[in-house]
DNA sequence: ACCTGAACACCGTTCAAGT
DNA sequence: ACCTGAACACCGTTCAAGT
């Protein structure tokens, strides 16, 4: 798991392969069939042992609402820090997994705020949807991207007599993602998470 | 292209291979690619493609925050319905050509609210984030998820004093994703689109 | 201009056989 | 219990050769 974690960290989530992994320990591409039954449950081993080694992170903010917040961007902040094994999670399904401890958190300061049950699940789904979002944006970086598709190419074609030139052209330049992120799940905690009743410290 | 784009719609992104589409098609691999050049400018013309065929979505509402909020849900439901190109869209980071249109509709609708240049770029991005980050979550279909990373199965192993059991068990079961995307959609436009100063009729 | 056949360097996976 | 070798059925891509 450590070998296939080192890979994935230092190449990306593509770079891990049954042979390559098989080469990386001295060994035969069957024999990791015989440990870890196939790549799906080698992918889920890995995240797990990252997930492990992951810190737990604290929050911090006065109110409630800051609190969840704070706790949410913790999410984004790590998974943006490990964006190989967050894409590695993610190409099977598995992001729920490698945040685990960190959305614990999260419904822990929606339960102090007053979000419990349903609502509790539908706000985490929606701080955990944006994140992903974005890192699905922001995993590519500017240079790797295919012919054709850099976003000045792309809107450059564009021209519609609704929208000034000067708007077209600011979204053919890149957006500062991080804070963008942040803002982002700011309106989303502001959208679930109510306003504190008394405005109480903790 | 509309061989490859039939590909996709019925059998998924995977399902597209050079190899599937030349025998679809009753000739030789290196065929297509003197037609293409590669996987990667097939996929780029196979998402145009779709984009061009797709009809304009009509806006609907009487503030310019409803009407930015049902451009935006307009994308959303348009990437929802045709999740398999959505899918291949987005594995070679092409999300945004696939929905161009809709997206200077995005762009018209905030200019209406007074949103514009970097302030538009802004907005969009994050109506994009979200987005692409319920599709992320949706794609995967309950049934096709590997074993052990079925919802109850890893929120069953989790108990945290902060979090009330019930919030546990309802973080366990699957949200409305629909309703929760036009949610969090509605959040995130009030966080970046100022309220209509006169409530102005359009 | 357009298509083919053969080849290269990869994948995930299975299975009988070894120790 | 653990590992190997050979094989199957796939990939994307290149390149010389054909018409």
């Amino acid at each position: 798991m450590a070998a296939a974690l080192a890979i994935v960290e230092v190449e990306g989530a593509d770079a891990l392969s049954m042979r390559r992994l098989a080469s990386d320990l001295g060994v035969t591409t069957t024999s990791i069939y015989w440990h870890v039954g196939n790549r799906e449950q080698l992918v889920v081993a890995v995240v797990e042992l990252h997930a492990e080694r992951q810190a737990r992170a604290s929050v911090t903010g006065r109110t409630p609402r800051e609190r969840v917040h704070s706790s949410a961007v913790n999410i984004w902040r790590s998974a943006r820090a490990h964006r190989n094994v967050t894409a590695l999670a993610s190409s099977i399904g598995a992001t729920t997994l490698l945040e685990l401890p960190l959305e614990v958190a999260v419904l822990a300061e929606l339960e102090a705020a007053g979000v419990r049950g349903a609502a509790a699940r539908d706000a985490l789904q929606a701080f955990l949807g944006c994140i992903a979002g974005f890192l699905v944006t922001a995993w590519r970086p500017p240079g790797e991207r295919p012919d054709g598709l850099r976003p000045e190419q792309v809107w450059g074609r564009v021209s519609d007599p609704r929208v000034p030139r000067a708007t077209i052209r600011a979204v053919a330049r890149p957006a500062d993602l991080d804070r963008l992120a942040e803002r982002t799940l700011r309106a989303v905690v502001d959208g679930f998470v109510p306003e504190a009743a008394r405005g109480g410290t903790r």
